[in-house]
RNA sequence: GGGGCCGUAGCUCAAUUUGGUUAGAGCAUCGGACUGUCGAUCCGAAGGUUGAGGGUUCGAGCCCCUUCGGCCUCGCCA
């Protein structure tokens, strides 16, 4: 076999007259009877070669038998193109290799789809065969920049003095936050592994052990449905530390975020990073994460609502709803059925009933509301509406009337598409934020209880403790979520480190002694030896590599990804098991179970 | 569990106002021509259970029902 002595994308013309062995793909495949030109590709670029009856006949024969997606190496002169004949596109594009020994390592089928015009191919079939997709350019660099993105952490957290510390995949099954994927137990019958949703745990109980800085680049698992940015399987950088503060965790990563936008975009992120308090993200943009590529905050007008003639908004309001608004800068490009059909549904998949809206005209050089709810504010206060949203003409005023959960979970959604569609921002730019000072619990009306908004672990601010006895719903805790243009990448928090409050939160959380002994009791036991004050995070890895490759597909930055309904188009997994397999791990799935419930009403 | 979009040749897409003769095109494939192309070009050929099943109709790619699959989304994701 030839062995290679450059890759495809390294010849310059400076090379020009060394003796190469190349290998690669076919990319493509240009005969012209008596010259055959070919692109051969690697995952370093393309690199054009010739064959010339001329100078090697038997050679040509050879090559005129070649198709695309064969796999070849060749031996010939690096040899500069006439003038002319460059080729602009490619780096190599000066140069060529004039082939004088060419071995056809493999062979191929003619591919599904064309290489080239994959990016037009569906999906579901660049998946099927996936081997095929991930040699396009495109995808190869979206591999390279999520193996570049662990190197670079990996290097970051070790230069700290971090340990790299692997966690059980097969752990224990808890009942709280998402639907665990189980694996059987074989020599424990009837039991059950879960796959973890996180090494919480485990990491906390290293800082018990005296690791002191920990990570871990790890998969999770969590049985939810997919989404367009979220798969059932995914990968968190999962970090640790000892002896640390919310500012202490927050400087350490704000940097590693800055390292790996500067090393793999060649972005400057400007540091330290904004932080939010989660009431002013709520307030300001009715979401937890906020997209500060633009601005069109979310403004109340409950006060100057509940003044009009409008009944929609003051009977919301008489019931102790609120409502607030925005101010699409421009929006009067809209047009009504816009308005009313698009926009109003957009917000109903939220919960909201209706859209009201009114747009800002310049008459005579003063501005007015018009159209849709504008009849039902009178002069004044459309002037402290207009003040409000600091409204220019051509704009457009949308407003949500409802309880304030519905409110800001429709218009959240609402200004981010709005924010797009009027191009509010540049699509490069990226606006990195902290959000902190998360409530500790939000109040569950259903069971009648509080539920962790973080997780039951983390630790209440200082100055709020006292209110544990006495207003619960109120206490803020030290929980920080990192945000980058409305994406959670990363999120976590100090921890609960002392039993006594651990004990109290989970008395708020309706968790019973024996429940919390027995779900987490091995390490509430761990706590009670020495545990130091700690705290860490967990960055989103997938979502990060979206980020940095512009995509919002996250089966797009992930080798081998499944569909949303969790199957593995190229191995065709999940799949049916032997019967011996089940036997071994004493199941009975149920389509069993029902065979055997009629075979036994029958016999009866 | 709910809502929406989609499925026609290997790939990407067409197919006239609820329907009307033999379902077309580009690319790819196969054969031929060609001395410099680089999305090569030119000539020719082959390629189809319109995702599957059922129904309405004289007649269905198109209308209806069921079903399979993909994507987006609400719920869900402590």
């Amino acid at each position: 076999m030839l062995k290679r002595t450059h890759n495809c994308g390294q010849l310059r013309i400076e090379d020009s007259g060394l003796k190469v062995i190349l290998a690669g793909w076919v990319n493509s495949y240009r005969d012209h009877g008596n010259l055959v030109f070919i692109d051969l590709r690697d995952r370093e670029g393309l690199t054009q070669i010739v064959f010339n009856p001329d100078t090697n006949p038997e050679m040509h024969k050879l090559a005129r038998t070649i198709r695309c997606e064969w796999v070849i190496a060749i031996e010939g002169i690096a040899q500069p193109r006439s003038e002319g004949m460059e080729n602009p596109k490619l780096s190599t594009g000066k140069i060529e290799v004039s082939v004088d020994k060419l071995e056809i390592l493999n062979i191929s089928k003619t591919p599904p789809f064309e290489v080239d015009n994959a990016d037009k191919t569906g999906e579901e079939l660049r998946l099927a065969y996936r081997y095929i997709d991930l040699r396009r350019p495109v995808m190869q660099h979206k591999l390279r920049t999520r193996h570049k993105v662990t190197k670079i952490t990996r290097d970051y957290f070790d230069n700290l003095g971090f340990w790299e510390i692997e966690t059980p995949m097969l752990g224990k099954s808890t009942p709280e936050g998402a639907r665990d994927f189980l694996v059987p137990s074989r020599l424990v019958p009837n039991t059950f592994y879960a796959l973890p949703q996180s090494p919480q745990l485990f990491k906390q109980i290293l800082m018990v052990s005296d690791v002191e800085k920990y990570f871990q680049i790890v998969r999770c698992f969590r049985d939810e449905d997919p989404r367009a940015d979220r798969q059932a399987e995914f990968t968190q950088i999962d970090v640790e530390m000892s002896f640390v503060d919310t500012d202490d965790i927050i400087s350490v990563h704000e940097n590693l975020a800055a390292k790996i936008w500067k090393e793999i975009l060649g972005v400057d992120v400007k540091l330290p990073m904004r932080r939010m308090t989660y009431n002013e993200s709520m307030s300001d943009y009715g979401i937890d994460r906020p997209d500060l590529r633009f601005d069109m905050k979310l403004k109340d007008i409950t006060d100057i609502a509940k003044e009009t003639s409008f009944k929609v908004f003051t009977s919301t309001i008489e019931n102790g709803g609120i409502v607030k608004g925005l101010c699409a800068p421009g929006g009067d490009k809209y047009s009504r059925s816009d308005i009313e059909k698009v926009l109003t549904k957009f917000v109903a998949d939220y919960g909201a009933k209706g859209l009201a809206w009114a747009k800002v005209k310049s008459e005579d050089g003063n501005l007015t509301l018009q159209g849709g709810s504008a009849k039902f504010f009178s002069q004044e206060q459309a002037k402290q509406l207009l003040e409000r949203f600091d409204a220019k003409a051509d704009d457009l005023l949308l407003f949500v009337a409802d309880n304030e959960a519905i409110v800001n979970k429709s218009l959240a959604p609402l200004r981010c598409k709005l924010g797009r569609e009027l191009k509010l921002y540049d699509d490069d730019s990226f606006e990195f934020v902290w959000v902190v000072d998360f409530p500790l619990f939000e109040w569950n009306e259903d069971e009648k209880r509080f539920d962790s908004l973080h997780h039951p672990f983390t630790a209440p601010v200082d100055d709020d403790l006292e209110k544990l006895e006495t207003d619960p719903g109120h206490i803020r805790s030290k929980a920080y979520d990192i945000v980058v243009n409305g994406s959670e990448i990363g999120g976590g928090s100090i921890r609960i480190h002392n039993m006594k409050t651990q004990q109290k939160v989970f008395d708020l959380l309706n968790i019973t002694r024996e429940q919390a002994e027995d779900r987490f009791g091995f390490f509430l036991k761990a706590l009670e030896y020495g545990a130091p004050p700690h705290g860490g995070i967990a960055f989103g890895l997938d979502r990060l590599v979206m980020l940095l490759t512009g995509t919002e597909n996250i089966r797009d930055v992930i080798a081998f990804p499944k569909t949303q309904r969790g199957q593995c188009l190229l191995t065709e997994a999940p799949s049916g098991v032997d019967l011996k397999q089940l036997n071994e791990l004493n199941l009975r799935v149920q389509t069993h179970s029902h065979k055997i419930d009629e075979i036994a009403s029958e016999e009866q």
